[in-house]
DNA sequence: GAGTTTGAAACT
DNA sequence: CAGTTTCAAACTC
């Protein structure tokens, strides 16, 4: 039987932006050894060990129109890294964590966990699934997922199924379980939990959750005599086999030894709506809590994992003796600045407000460890086809698992700017949507559709490239990114960098444009394409849109900006200024090298022009477009009245793209049969030949010897520089020699200094 | 590196 | 929507 196990941890250095893992493979390995015995996991080596460090951040999204709940601090990022594990799949999986001192723990089938469910007055909170220790003792907890997500994909193989209807919700209370309580109890199968949803605007998710089919958990006495709305019970079975009946009703009860109502009531001043706080072994009640029979609860055994090198330290007095705790060795930070990532939601999104104030931020980190066989995983999300969940899986061993938040809406983007990938970084990951991941597109870096949502991923150290997969899926993609910091933050709309929107189909680069100003053809050293250029801003605090670190929805990192606001630090200023740009421009942090509308995409200028608001069209033709640039083009088009868009100003140049009948451009250079145009490329590219070889032949000379052959001259993947030189390039070559052998005939020079030009 | 040019963004 | 101003990047010297 394999399980999976989710282990997730939040560094302590919950004020710390830069933070790292804080498990060792070493560690995850240990743990899934110690876990997959203490659990009684039959095959231990079925279990595998990845890292999942991090990468909540792009699965979750931010409302920022409910900024009032970050606002109010009750929305607990915590969480949202449950749920994250959660909608990769809850029920079979065993969670341990470990959040600043807080530790997780639930179980899986070992101890019967099930998923638990409340549902009380509106507003109650729904699911939950894991339980967790808090920071300074106390009861464990079993946190709710975030009210706002949608709902936990819960899909066991092996048990009897029922199907439980969740609903989106409006709450900010978690649910709090204890530790005690993991042996969980499910809902009959009388109990089809439907609840109503809160927020009307939000569509209803329907989830399936095959369960374990027990007794009927409310005895006709809790029926009869109190009549609790059944539909909104909720009964947790204890390992002792006691039955725990949380009731919307104001009243807690004790029915007999075996059954505890626990009133979930607004008013009975124990415990609020939707937070039910039980008692652990041998602590005493404390006010919050709900009543119930926790004396006769045994101890569970429970695995505390935590960063923390105390075995008896915070949060774990009340376990029972019987507990094990495993010390975890912490990882060192990795105090590296990096840019921020963040996660953006379009403004019209349903989008969950996660973030807590910046001065509250808390480092995450999410390991996990699943099965090596990973065929009953892929099964299973594979089956998840009515949401809107986008489950990664790993394709080879040690490498990441991402879980995609649930999207709400249709039409996502998923934006990862390969601009700030970082160098050095350990492990570039590949993971594979396995899930039916309809109407969710990523964004890729070669551009992409103008519509629908934009998600950026954390910037630093993050690449994805999405490639068709085997998976059944027609929108199911490869994913690769790196191991990203676990930052979290507030999330801000995005948009691809130019660099990102102009990576590809292009015959031009930066750097080839730029070598052809070195003299004596002394080519710079070639840009890495993907590390993003710092701001200059000095005075719009990098909180407008001239500023490209906040155009691109990326936090400010190494730039050379003075009063920078576009940080954490400011994070309040910088939604504020997130807001007014959206106002303005609703797509403001959409890419502005998109696809092309059909049918107009292959407009092109022939003859270039000097019109500036009739769009070209009498001197466009049809068909002339290059093959590829047919998908990207500028969605506004450029405006440059001097340029002749045939410099870097011009934001179709930039991209490496042609004007299209967008643009407003005078005197536009920039069309496919453009000469001015045909040349700069050719030149670009025999400078680009140029460079190769002078970089070959550079290194040529740091490594080659007396003793060594010499190495045949190869650039860019093994790409001779010969193969620069296409008819093309010949061609132009020579009509430049030609035009300057005919100006200075014209001029007058003798022939030996036209040689020489 | 300073100054200029340029065009997008912001403003009126 | 159009004109103007502001701004930062691109470019030139």
């Amino acid at each position: 039987m394999n399980k999976n196990i989710l282990i997730y941890s939040k560094s302590q250095n919950s004020s710390s932006t830069d933070n790292d893992l804080a498990f060792t493979s070493q560690d995850l390995n240990d743990l899934a050894i110690r876990i997959g015995a203490d659990l009684g996991l039959p095959d231990i080596n079925d279990i595998h060990v990845v890292d999942e460090s991090v990468n909540h951040d792009i699965l979750a999204n931010v409302d920022q129109s409910q900024e009032h709940m970050n606002r109010e601090g009750d929305i607990d990022m915590d969480t949202i890294v449950i749920e994250t594990i959660n909608e990769v799949d809850m029920s079979d999986a065993i969670v341990f964590g470990n959040v600043g001192n807080d530790v997780t723990i639930s179980s899986s089938n070992p101890f019967d966990r099930q998923i638990p469910t409340l549902s009380g007055p509106s507003g109650a909170p729904k699911a939950g699934g894991i339980g967790r220790r808090p920071r300074t003792g106390g009861p464990a907890k079993i946190r709710a997922p975030h009210p706002q997500t949608q709902l936990i994909q819960s899909i066991s193989t092996s048990q009897p199924s029922q199907q439980i209807r969740f609903a989106n919700t409006f709450t900010t209370q978690p649910q709090i379980i204890p530790i005690n309580a993991l042996s969980l109890g499910q809902l009959n199968a009388s109990q089809v939990m439907t609840t109503s949803v809160a927020q009307p605007t939000k569509a209803q998710t329907t989830t399936k959750t095959k369960i374990i089919k027990k007794a009927p958990i409310v005895s006709t006495d809790i029926q009869s005599n109190q009549t609790p709305d059944t539909s909104t019970l909720k009964v947790i079975y204890t390992s002792q086999g006691q039955q725990i009946v949380f009731s919307p009703s104001k009243q807690s009860t004790s029915l007999n030894s075996n059954t505890t109502v626990v009133s979930l009531g607004a008013n009975t001043g124990v415990a609020p709506p939707g937070k039910v706080l039980l008692r652990p072994v041998g602590q005493a009640f404390s006010k919050g809590m709900a009543t119930m029979n926790a004396g006769q609860q045994q101890p569970q055994q429970v695995i505390i994992l935590s960063p923390l090198k105390a075995t008896g330290g915070v949060g774990v007095s009340s376990i029972a003796a019987a507990n094990k705790i495993l010390p975890l060795k912490p990882q060192p930070i990795i105090a590296a600045k990096s840019p921020q990532r963040v996660l953006a939601p379009a403004p019209t999104q349903q989008k969950i407000a996660i973030s807590k104030a910046s001065t509250d931020i808390k480092p995450v980190q999410l390991i996990r460890v699943v099965p090596i066989s990973s065929a009953q995983t892929s099964q299973q999300m594979s089956s998840i086809s009515s949401n809107k969940f986008v489950p990664l899986r790993p394709i080879a061993p040690n490498t990441s698992v991402r879980a995609i938040a649930p999207i709400p809406q249709s039409t996502h983007r998923f934006l990862v700017p390969t601009s700030t990938v970082k160098a050095g970084v350990p492990s570039l990951t590949t993971v594979t949507a396995t899930s039916t991941v309809s109407q969710t597109t990523f964004l890729t870096t070669s551009g992409a559709s103008n519509s629908g949502q934009l998600f950026m991923l954390q910037n630093p150290m993050m690449k994805i490239t999405p490639t068709t997969t085997s998976v059944s899926s027609p929108t199911a993609k490869t994913v690769s990114f790196a191991t990203a910091t676990a930052q979290r933050t507030n999330f801000v709309p995005i948009a691809p960098s130019p660099l990102t929107a102009s990576s590809s189909v292009n015959t031009l680069s930066a750097a080839q444009i730029s070598s052809l100003k070195i003299p004596n053809g002394s080519a710079k050293p070639v840009e890495d394409p993907n590390q993003r250029k710092p701001c200059n801003c000095t005075k719009s605090q990098c909180l407008k849109l001239y500023c490209d670190c906040f155009a691109n929805g990326e936090f400010c990192s190494s730039c050379n900006c003075i009063s920078c606001h576009n940080s954490l630090d400011h994070e309040e200023d910088r939604q504020k200024a997130i807001r007014q740009c959206l106002e303005r421009n609703p797509h403001a942090f959409h890419p502005k090298i998109g696809k092309g509308r059909a049918g107009d995409t292959e407009r092109r200028h022939t003859k270039g022009c000097n019109c500036r608001r009739s769009g070209c069209l009498k001197n466009y033709s049809i068909g002339k477009g290059r093959a590829g640039d047919t998908e990207r083009r500028h969605t506004k088009g450029c405006n440059c009245r001097r340029s002749g868009c045939l410099k870097n100003y011009c934001e179709c140049y930039e991209a490496k793209i042609l004007c299209s009948s967008l643009c407003k451009c005078c005197g536009c250079k920039n069309f496919e049969e453009s000469f001015e145009r045909k040349t700069l490329m050719h030149l670009a590219d025999a400078a680009e030949v140029r460079s190769a070889q002078q970089n070959v032949a550079t290194k040529n000379r740091l490594w080659s010897s007396d003793f060594k052959p010499k190495l045949p001259i190869r650039v860019d993947g093994d790409r001779l520089p010969c193969s620069f030189i296409t008819p093309e390039v010949i061609e132009a070559t020579c009509q430049c020699l030609l035009a300057q052998a005919e100006q200075g005939e014209r001029v007058g020079i003798d022939l030996k200094q036209i040689e020489k030009l």
